[in-house]
DNA sequence: CTCCTCCCGCGACAATTTGTCGCATCCCCT
DNA sequence: AGGGGATGCGACAAATTGTCGCGGGAGGAG
């Protein structure tokens, strides 16, 4: 019951998003906002560090594979070098023990693997209580959805090689296959 | 081969293990103790806070699933409020990114998943170079994998109850049960 | 142009894993 | 004692993988 009217009383929480996924960022930029956040989303490691400085946000959720260049890894020392109370939330599509040790040594308040919904993000900021779950969705993903989910985000990275993605899933080529096309996207 | 060479004459690293698995920690301890440290371990949590403050270790193996009274994640804390210094290292059979997580926040210095040499818990406690090559681990989780750590986070979300979890993953419990009696996890 | 390599789609079959049921306990609560 | 829910587990069919192997494109090196 977050009846909260539009004029937040108490200041809105600022939320800075990092990821250079366009579609993600849009999406999860609006679902934040929805749920009161005033958020601001760049795509890269050069726009987050001249942004926040300025803009100074209370929380941030890092993606970690970004582009090129650097990796969200590289930025969470600076972010909080920058603003040293930032509560950062790293994100990532190829989660592992190793990379969710490093980030949290570096700084990072949680780590999460996509895919994530904002209630999750929320919660990990510490904005939600996980008591009420007033918005029909706070239902954990199916397997199911969670596999096809994992399976687009990979096979997007080796964009599109079906026999790449395959062999850094760990699965055979005709299975990914037979996955793929038995999935005419639905949910 | 690590090449011990006599020169470690300098005081050997005293190492203390926390597991209540008897036979690894009767392996480990010897091995460790074959790679020049001086090892102590203990089964229980009581064991563990009664020899640290005495016998003042410098680093910590410690397994998070201990016998029920006490996880060893409320040891991290307790430990080093004795010994500000002691080098922990969390070891589990259940390993996911959640409790990778909390432990590091509690303060250990890394995470490893069962089963390890104590060619790699030496890496990790900093008192061997590594091997070969670091990895950057970059590969993205398996299918495998992604289904473990979900399961393991909406498990633990129902508090164990299978039922529960399997209707909220959409699938059957006796699925779910079968998942999850084969899950020595692997890579 | 030809060879080689890598990717793709796809058929076939055996090996596993699920989906589904049903039953026999156990607890817990009233 | 009785109901409701949880759990372990056997059984069997249905569906999903693991595995091989073909033939065919695309693209680079010789």
């Amino acid at each position: 019951m977050t009846m909260l009217t539009p004029e937040e009383s108490p200041p809105a929480a600022r939320v800075l998003l990092i990821d250079d996924d366009a579609a993600f960022l849009q999406a999860m930029t609006r679902s934040l906002a929805r749920h009161g956040c005033d958020v601001q989303g760049v795509a890269d490691p050069a726009q987050a560090m001249a942004v926040a400085p300025v803009w100074q946000p209370d929380y941030c959720l890092l993606d970690l594979n970004l582009e090129e260049p650097t990796s969200g890894m590289d930025l969470i020392e600076p972010l909080l070098a920058a603003l040293p109370d930032l509560n950062i939330v790293v994100l990532t599509g190829y989660a592992s023990l190793a990379t969710a040790v490093a980030a949290i040594k570096r700084g990072a308040r949680d780590y999460l693997a996509k895919p994530v919904d904002a209630q999750t993000v929320l919660l990990r900021f510490g904005l939600a209580e996980p008591a009420s779950m007033e918005d029909g969705e706070a239902v954990p993903m199916s397997l199911k959805r969670l596999e096809w989910e994992h399976i687009n985000r990979v096979l997007a990275d080796h964009d599109g090689n079906v026999s790449a993605a395959a062999r850094s899933l760990g699965l055979y080529r005709r299975t990914l296959q037979r996955k793929l096309d038995k999935k005419p996207v639905k949910q």
